[in-house]
DNA sequence: GCCAACGTTGGC
DNA sequence: GCCAACGTTGGC
């Protein structure tokens, strides 16, 4: 079993919005990055957890727990020309782009802030420590799961 | 809103 | 295949 970080912007969609879907799950859609969607392609696998990430806002951090309940699948959007995902290169036959289902588990009383992660002196491997970091789906390593949610307060 | 750091595109 | 131009990301 792996861990992930999944980035969001809270204002579009945030660990409040997954907490409230139906069966609290939702289509991971719209990675439109190679690299990121290699992970949901290969290794994102279900029951896999995942921290939730909000990036973009006020409140930067980690503000949550979720689950991969379904793996890798054909994003559906790159096949809607009414959706801003569109991709016109896409092709059913050879799909270019992936999604994943996650499940909401958890939701921190508090975002466990980029700020305190950049001073843990033991998270090195990390994506968000280091340079660009721009990537919004990134491994997470054992260690350095167990260690961040040893941080956080509930 | 600024701007550094990337990723992507397209001409050659 | 190189690389300049351009677009996007995301912390500050």
């Amino acid at each position: 079993m792996n861990y992930w970080l999944f980035k969001t912007e809270p204002d579009v969609f945030g660990i409040d919005h997954l907490e409230s879907r139906p069966s609290q799950t939702e289509m991971w859609d719209g990675v439109r990055n190679y690299q990121a969607r290699n992970f949901l392609r290969d290794q994102v696998k279900t029951g896999d957890l995942l921290f939730i990430y909000h990036s973009s806002c006020k409140n930067i951090g980690i503000a949550g727990l979720a689950e991969v309940v379904q793996e890798a699948y054909p994003d559906p959007t790159q096949f809607n020309p009414e959706s801003k995902y569109y991709d016109p290169k896409s092709t059913t036959e050879n799909p270019r782009w992936i999604a994943v289902d996650i499940k909401f588990k958890q939701k921190f009383n508090e975002v466990l802030s980029l700020k305190e992660i950049k001073k843990m002196p033991q998270i090195t491997q990390l994506g968000l420590v280091k340079k660009g970091h721009r990537l919004s789906i990134m491994p997470v390593i054992a260690e350095e799961w167990q260690l961040l949610l040893s941080k956080v307060k509930n």
